[in-house]
DNA sequence: GCCAACGTTGGC
DNA sequence: GCCAACGTTGGC
């Protein structure tokens, strides 16, 4: 199983809105950049990944499964344009700030923190373990 | 609200 | 195919 992060501004799509669509889950839509879509294609269902708030909270604020590969996204025409469909698992009792992560040496290489514009993203495994210990998310 | 980083677009 | 201009993202 790999691991990986799906960043959303609040505003636009939040975890207490993805919490709100239960098992049917919610396709992750609107991304119009390539590498992440390219990490979309390369995921498969069972797939995790952490929902990270941007802009206002900055922090990780729960777990996702992937629940649908890769297919066309419905809000453009462009045949460019791809995602996968996720629900949400479990949410972080304490959520994991970005403040918090940036202080962990042993998260320094996360691409959160290496390169902060890249909104769906891999997480090693061993990321996720400690990310998941500081949340009070279970692991698996 | 500002600005740095970075991706995309389009002219040449 | 290069590169300048421009737009967007996201942290601060």
């Amino acid at each position: 199983m790999a691991y990986w992060l799906f960043k959303s501004e609040p505003s636009t799509w939040s975890w207490q809105q993805q919490v709100a669509k239960g098992e049917v889950g919610e396709e992750w839509d609107g991304v119009r950049n390539y590498q992440a879509r390219n990490f979309m294609r390369a995921m498969s269902c069972g797939d995790r990944g952490f929902f990270y708030h941007s802009q206002t909270e900055k922090a990780v604020v729960g777990i996702v499964e992937v629940i649908a590969e890769a297919h066309a996204d419905s809000t453009t025409s462009d045949e460019r344009w791809e995602c996968v469909d996720v629900k949400a698992i479990a949410s972080a009792k304490t959520p994991v700030t970005l403040a918090t992560i940036k202080a962990d040496l042993r998260l320094s290489e996360m691409v959160l923190v290496t390169n902060s514009r890249l909104s769906v993203q891999p997480v090693t495994e061993a990321e996720w373990q400690i990310v998941c210990e500081l949340g009070g998310l279970p692991a698996s």
